[in-house]
Formats: C-alpha cells, structure tokens, sequence
DNA sequence: ATGAAAGCGCTAACAG
DNA sequence: CTGTTAGCGCTTTCAT
C-alpha cells in the first residue's frame, strides 16, 4: 500500500457537534495512527530518539514521511514552555554595523534548531516596554538586544519575564541579565592615542547622534585633553550628523568641517561609513590622506580594508559577539546557568594606511 | 485593594493530582478572575474591543495592568491557525542588497502588530526543503523569499502547506503563490544601451556567481550583441566574482580585467559594491571616470550617490517591495484573496556621473 | 519501552 | 453583550 496516507474526511457523520477544523495538515496523531503506535512514542521519535528501539524508531520514521508530517513548533512551545525562538532587536535593520553579530548570531542559533525573531528599535527609547513585551508575547527562549535597557520600568518588565536577556554592544555595571560589550570610552580614548602618536595637532571628530556614538567621542576628547593636544573637552571640532549615518552624510560633515576655516589635521569618524565618506570627500578635494590629514574609523565594515588609502579603523568581533550570545541564551535554555554574566569582548585597533 | 495580585500559590492543597506548572506568567484566566469576568470577554477585550461596552472595557483593562498580564501568543496562535509570524528568508544577511526590503518588510508587518522571523537560505540551494520546512513548522501567516523556488520538491511542500508565499527579486511564469519582481534579463539590456549610447566600444562586466546576477549579464550580453557592439555573447570580457561580493572584490576583479591587456571603456558591476571597489581601483590608477571608463552599477545602495564620481546605477525600490510583500501577506492573512498574483515592479536607472 | 491522561494558554463555536 | 464548552497539537507526568 503504498497511496499517500489521506486525513480522514472532515464530513464524516461521527464528528462531535462542536467542530473546529484543525489546519489541515499531518499531525502527531495522524503520523501515529499510521504506525500504529501512540502519539507519544512519535514525539520520542523525533525529540528523544535514543529512548526508542531502531525497529520502532524506522517504522515511525517511514509514517512521517509518508503522511508528510511537519511538526506545530507554536503547540510544542506551548506544552513544553520552550520555544526555540530567540529575539533579536537592533536600532535599524538598515545599519550595516550590526549586520556581522545579526548574521553569526542566526548561524549559531540554525545549528541547534533555534529560530531569530527580528526587530526594529530604532535609536531613540521611544516604547521600550511596548517593544519588549511584543517580543516577551512571542514566548522567546531568549531575548538579544544590541544596546542596554534605558528605563527602569523596562528593566523590571525584562527581569520579570524570566526570559534569558543578553544586552550587547555595551557596557554597564549592572545588566538586567547578561552582557557582551566594550567600553566605547576606551575606544575613543585609544583612537586619540592613535592621533598623538602620528603627530596631530588639530583633531576633529563627525560622529553620530546615538548615545554610543557620542561616549566614544568623550573618551576621544577626554584622551585629547588628558595629553595636552586640546585645552578642553569642547575645544573639539564635532560634526554630528543623525544616526544611522550614510557613507553621504560623511562627506557633507567633512565639507561643513572644513567650511568652518579651521586646521584640521586628524579625523575621528564614529562610523566606517562616515569615514569613507570623508575619505572621498578629501580626495574630491585633493587633500592627502595620511599627510595631511589622518582618518580613522569605527567598526571595520568589509569596505574598510578596501578604501584607497585603506581605512585605519577600530575593530569589533561582531561574529564572536553573535556566536558567545547564542551560546549563553542557548546554554540558558538548555537549563545550565551561565557563569560569566559579564563579558567585555574588548575591539581591536586595525592599523592601516589612513592614519 | 492596591495590591499587586498574586497568583494562587502551586503549593496548594487542592491542586491535581496530574500536575503540570505554567510559565509562572498571569494568564488569560488570571485576568478574568480578577475583573470578575469571563475569559472570552478578556480575550475580546484585547482582539476585538469593539465588542465589548466601554465600561467593561475599562474594567478588564484596569485588572490587565494590574496582573502585569502579556498575552501568550503561541497560545494565541495554536487555537486561532493565526500566529502573527511571517517568515523572511534572505541569501545572506550580511548582503547590504536585501536590507531595505526588509527594513520596509519589518514595519509594515509591525504597524499589524507581526512579527518578522529571519532565515538564511545562503546562495546555493542546498536543502530548500528543510529550509522551508523549519520555518513552516513555525506556523508563520506568510513566507517571504528574496529568490524563486528551485526544486519541484521544494515547490510542493510549499504550496501544500497552505501559507500564503511571496517569491521575489525575480520574475518567473510560475510563481508557488504570489511574486514581487523585476526582469533581470531586461536590467541587463537596460545598462548595455547607456554603454552603446555613450558610445562604448569595449565593454567589460564585473559579476556575482549568483544565478540573478548571471541573468543580468546576459541580457548585457545579448543587447550588445544585437546592436552590433560585440560579435558574440561569449566576446564580452567577465570576471566572475562569489557572492555576496563585497568591495574589496571589485577592485581585485577591475585589477584582473586590466591585467588581460584587452582594451575596456565601459564597465557594468552586477552590485553597487562592486561598482564602488572599481571606481576605487580606477581612481587608484589615474584612470578617469567617466572620460576614459564608462562604470554602472545595480541596486543604488546609499554609498551609490556619494562615490566620488557619483555611481550611475539600476534602482530597485526595495521599499516598495518589502512594503508590497507586507500588504499582500496580510491581506491574506485577513482572508481576503489577493487579486493580482504577480507584480512586476520593474527597476529605474539612475544616471549620475560615473557613465 | 510504550501508552493514557492531563494540561500548556488561548480562541472558535455555540447558546443564552 | 457575555459565558460555557471544546478543542488547537503538542509534551509532561505518571502508570504499565
């Protein structure tokens, strides 16, 4: 018999007097009818398969693939608690920045079965709480978020949840739950060192409206100040421009930079695009760079190793960064505790041509 | 009594003998118990307020806030067939090319309260079958695809599962359910008349191995050919880059076409980031462009308008297409039938400097 | 090693 | 307008 498996019609006269038709498709109990054993047994089949004698286990295997079985995840989650999803909320899908963690992250998560549930937060705190619980409603087995909770009350609603949290991309003393970043004051700070040590005398930064942005443009400055290439903190030349800035509104900045008549010999860009940007504008001017002008980027974008001249830049392992997050909500899941709440990945200054 | 409410204890004695623990979370019931009503009415209060009197309305609203209760929607899903899911599966996250469809994607289905699921499918076809299958055991209300579906296999198992698809990025006589595209053969074509009306005579491309980008090339191939430019298809000097190809590869692929000493005045790059990786490389060698290189480009990336000179290039409007999807998945989500099953959205040149 | 029963939290269907 | 009942398809718990 080898017809394909039919479900029983649903006008049969013996149907219960209150009916919901179901989806229509195979389920466990249709698979077990097949192999004539219990419901039970199938989801052993495919859950706990070492629990379940060869012989049984093929039979059963041959019902799934006759009646074309494809398990309901969202039943499965219901009865188990566990999901299989994990979300993920970035400040804007667009920004290329986050795309290296967002790709390892999802890679990591296929290879246990696990499924990324994307989200938009844009850079502004607008709604956390309204954001997080539309994620908690999912029933996430973990919750990745490439920034650090702002409001207290959003803090509260995340803990409460009992859902694994891993808070990225920066760093804080107290995270609701887990946490993978850097100091970007420090980063800000090695960058001036960069600066010093080439000789310059006039630095500049264009930088992004975003919270992060701008800590890295205090450690800049800070730095700047604390080795005597600046007086004080505001002495700096700043360009900021919105986040999340187009490699365009890098050239526009540099040219307003310039239009301001005063030297600038050292650029801080908060972003690889902003750089590139300012790199092309420079060119289009027919300033040298290195000589008479050092840029340096943030972020290590795959173009940055190509520009002309190739882009001095701060690396982030944004690969590392999405593989250790998967591992921590999936060794959660998994029902180990993590021991290390904590991680700061550091970066990595990626010497090259521009400065 | 302002107390904060507390769910019965599990401890109790009255409890069943057969017990299960929830997620520990309020729940539906927990609500109606406190407001002193039904389920259902909570239920409606929450899907279909327009059904309930304001009075109630407030009523349960109030116990809601009170309980801290977030709805359970895999719950929600089971019981209903309708998760709020939709699935996106895109070739490579990391590819700049699919991000403003997905973007438009993710805030269309989030003003309706959806949510986005992300896969990645890679650019080989390898298993499209159990790609597919892990998102519909999700039970997503739609499946978008930035491709076509390959394998008949894989076509089947699609469209027996009863979820709404929408293939796109390309154009095909027929489609598993619904399709958003553009012709690549007609882009191609598009791109080889601005080189023959700039008067071209050796024109050259840069491509992706993907299948699209192949297309592309050979609708630049045949328009060149019928217009006399080129003898034959095969005289057109490629070199073929993988895909996702990023910058860096159009300035070794632009250095490999140079080294083959045949003479090139028009060049046509299968990416915008391909296009910019040569427009560096040409700059880097003093060749000017457009004066000497005739360069276009496809997909008007952000960077497109800002390269120094600015990119000519082919725009998808990956917005509209992502806002399209949206639409036409939640319509029929809504069950309303989709009247026009396939969309050719077409493309747009954008003549800028580079050619 | 396998099965039966109970229930995860919600909504559809029906009845009032 | 509101409540009751019966599932959605699965896994947990317990019994054999």
């Amino acid at each position: 018999m080898n017809r394909t498996y039919q479900k029983p019609s649903l006008n049969e006269p013996s149907r219960p007097k209150r009916f919901r038709r179901g989806s229509g498709r195979a389920t466990l109990a249709d698979v077990a009818k097949v192999a004539g054993v219990s419901a039970q047994t199938v989801s052993r089949v495919l859950n706990n398969p070492s629990a379940v004698p060869t012989a049984t286990l093929e039979h059963v295997r041959d019902a799934i693939a006759q009646v074309r079985y494809v398990p309901n995840r969202l039943a499965g989650g219901l009865a188990s608690g566990r999901s299989k999803l994990v979300a993920a909320l970035v400040p804007a899908i667009a920004s290329p920045v986050f795309l290296e963690t967002l790709e390892a992250l999802t890679q990591a998560l296929a290879t246990q079965g696990y499924q990324l549930m994307l989200g938009e937060s844009g850079y502004d705190d607008a709604d956390e709480v309204q954001l997080f619980e539309n994620l908690i409603s999912r029933g996430p087995d973990g919750i990745v978020l490439t920034r650090v909770v702002q409001s207290e009350l959003a803090r509260q609603r995340l803990a409460s949840s009992g859902i694994p949290v891993v808070e990225t991309w920066d760093l804080t003393d107290n995270p609701v739950d887990m946490l993978i970043g850097f100091s970007h004051e420090q980063v800000g700070a090695c960058v001036a060192d960069i600066m010093i040590k080439r000789g310059v005398k006039y630095p500049a930064m264009i930088s992004g409206n975003d919270p992060r942005a701008r800590r890295r443009r205090i450690g800049y400055a800070k730095r700047l100040v604390e080795k005597g290439c600046l007086r004080t903190e505001e002495d700096l030349q700043v360009a900021e421009v919105p986040a999340p800035a187009p490699m365009g509104y890098g050239r526009r900045a540099f040219r307003e930079l310039l239009a301001r008549q005063v030297p600038i010999d050292g650029l801080f860009c908060s972003t690889d695009m902003l750089a590139l940007g300012a790199l092309i504008e420079a060119q289009h001017r027919k300033i040298i760079v290195p000589d008479q002008l050092a840029v340096v980027g943030f972020g290590d974008l795959v173009i940055a190793a190509d520009t002309s001249p190739a882009l001095t830049t701060v690396r982030i392992n944004g690969q590392k960064l999405g593989t250790l997050a998967a591992e921590l909500i999936m060794r959660r899941a998994s029902g180990n505790l993590v021991p290390d709440k904590i991680h700061d990945i550091g970066f990595e200054v990626v010497m090259r041509e521009s400065a």
